[in-house]
DNA sequence: GTGCTCG
């Protein structure tokens, strides 16, 4: 054990409040001479020159990225400002390693090359804009061909990547494949779209290396059903050919029968929702062992988080707690960033590494937001009216707080001759699956749902994203609206709001900024609210009048024609494009 | 407020 490695057990969770007791540092140092960080070669305190140039652009950048400078409002949680020793310790430790491992090959103008390879890796992080803290850093890799020869990765494998059209990876796929093919555990964050589904994948299946009989030795955890049998389906295209059994647990019932103690174990991968999971745990005798579970994925990690009675929270640490393997990996991944969900990761997982891409709690910048202030609850009905009216390049999504709102909205769309339909957790599974399908297959052009479908869901060419309902957080906006604008592509995302959504508007209208589209000065002037009254707001949503025709009045006066309600462009637009 | 087993 090396002076991190004890630092680490001892400093678990540990804050060092540098405002305190940052005077006794300076002292500390003055009167050492030396100074404290060069006792173990770390900067405990935060103040000491780094001695490699390059290394700490990577940092800096970091700092400026991470949102340090958003208010808390926004969702956007930020280490603390005063705390800058772990991150700095973990960063630089990070640089350290990689120049003594590129040491070993340098012979002459030692100094020189080693600041150029340093300079390298940092480029790749930075161009990347890859942040990523922790002791022992494998390098980022620019290509998936790196893999062949760096990892043995079996070349199916890649074969099945180009045929499912990843070409390159991006940047959270670039540094959270290295780490898990080295067996590390990781807490990874990367926008919306951007490739995570990969990123976890391909080293589950390179690390399981062939088929084998034991069990399930790789979960995947989901929050929905609807993202679990998509990463399913993801990870069936990646292992063609390798012959891994990849398995989701349809129905409780018969997954008893399947990975009992008395199946033949023949199965690798698992993809799941955690409830289910846990209904075979709990079977007396069991029906499902996870004895043999190597790595344990927590995709939307953030969500599953979740803590209040009958959250996610409960179900995910009785899972953590089945697979009792010593050996057991475990990866967190997810859009948004939260503090809770970092401390435990820092207290729980082994020798963690944080990944971020990008400033943390971000939208991303392929889509075109726009907030439209519509007066009051009736106010919405009249604008969605008139956004169909106008007409509308299908498909689109259309999110509501409620599954109440959501069968109300539906209601009251489905006369106006668009094809619509509406999913949310109290319709049949047949019926989400059908939807889903039907969505996919461009035969519905709008789709009501509810926060069933706010995260994950990777429904390619969705061109508008309604929030019909204000979100209920800027978490909860930035999940929304990434459902267009993926894997680089262009999307809008139009956000309706009344007087009531006034308390989360600053915020919202600041992650609208930060990326870049247009936001009126008065907006991000609000006052910040009270991280009191934030949580409120998440537990109760503003209460809200029911969605109801209009009266007679003003409904006649758009709705004489249903055909007009769709332009006709859109109407061509939704027989050319077939999304996929 | 949303989502997460079975019957």
């Amino acid at each position: 054990m090396d002076a991190q490695d004890l630092f680490r057990k001892l400093g678990a969770g540990a804050k060092f409040d540098f405002k305190r007791f940052g005077k006794d540092a300076e002292r500390f140092k003055k009167k050492d001479g030396s100074g404290a960080d060069v006792l173990a070669g770390i900067d405990f305190f935060g103040t000491g020159k780094r001695d490699v140039s390059g290394c700490d652009e990577d940092f800096q950048q970091c700092q400026k990225e991470s949102g340090e400078e958003v208010d808390e409002d926004a969702g956007v949680e930020t280490d603390q400002p005063l705390r800058p020793t772990k991150r700095k310790r973990g960063v630089e430790a990070a640089t350290l390693k990689i120049c003594k491992k590129k040491k070993k090959n340098v012979k002459s103008r030692k100094q020189g090359a080693l600041s150029v390879l340093c300079f390298s890796v940092n480029r790749i992080r930075h161009q990347n804009r890859i942040h990523v803290r922790g002791t022992d850093l494998p390098d980022p890799m620019a290509t998936f061909e790196e893999l062949q020869e760096e990892y043995k990765l079996d070349p199916r494998i890649i074969q099945n990547l180009q045929a499912a059209g990843f070409q390159n990876p991006t940047p959270i796929q670039m540094q959270a494949i290295p780490l898990m093919l080295h067996r590390r555990e990781i807490l990874a964050c990367a926008p919306t779209g951007s490739g995570k589904t990969v990123a976890f994948c391909l080293p589950l299946l390179a690390h399981l290396r062939q088929p084998a009989n034991r069990g399930f030795r790789a979960i995947i955890i989901s929050p929905t059903r609807e993202l679990a049998s998509q990463t399913h389906r993801e990870l069936l295209k990646l292992s063609e050919g390798l012959g891994f059994r990849v398995h989701i647990i349809d129905k409780g019932a018969d997954a008893a029968k399947k990975y009992g103690p008395k199946s033949a174990k023949k199965f690798d991968v698992l993809v799941t929702t955690p409830n289910r999971l846990i209904f075979l745990l709990k079977q007396d005798p069991p029906t499902m062992d996870l004895s043999s579970v190597e790595w344990l994925v927590v995709d939307e990690s953030d969500k599953l988080f979740e803590d209040g009675k009958s959250g996610f929270r409960e179900q995910l640490a009785t899972i953590f707690l089945a697979c009792s393997s010593s050996h057991v990996r475990r990866a967190l991944f997810s859009a948004t960033f939260t503090m809770e969900v970092e401390g435990w990761c820092r207290l729980n997982l082994d020798n963690l590494v944080s990944v971020n891409i990008g400033p943390r709690n971000s939208a991303v910048d392929t889509v075109d937001q726009e907030l439209l202030f519509v007066g009051t609850e009736n106010g919405k009905l009249l604008a969605m009216r008139d956004l169909i009216k106008k007409g509308f390049l299908p498909p689109v999504l259309v999110f509501v707080q409620s599954i109440d709102r959501s069968r109300e909205l539906f209601h009251e769309l489905v006369y106006e001759g668009i094809n619509v339909d509406v999913i949310h957790a109290e319709r049949t599974q047949q019926q989400r699956d059908n939807v889903v399908t039907s969505f996919r297959a461009g035969k519905i052009w709008v789709l009501i749902c509810t926060a069933l479908l706010a995260r994950g869901i990777d429904f390619k060419g969705v061109n508008l994203v309604i929030n019909y309902d204000f979100p209920t957080s800027a978490v909860e906006y930035i999940h929304r609206i990434g459902r267009t604008g993926r894997a680089g592509h262009k999307g809008k995302a139009i956000t309706f709001f009344t007087e009531d959504d006034k308390p989360l508007l600053r915020s919202i209208a600041n992650v609208i900024k930060q990326a870049g589209c247009p936001v009126p000065d008065y907006m991000t002037g609000f006052k910040k609210m009270h991280s009191k009254l934030k949580r409120q707001l998440q537990k109760r949503p503003p209460r809200r009048t029911t969605i109801r025709t209009m009266p007679r009045f003003l409904r006649t006066k758009g709705g004489a024609s249903r055909k007009r309600f769709v332009g006709a462009d859109a109407l061509a637009a939704a027989e050319r494009e077939v999304p996929v």
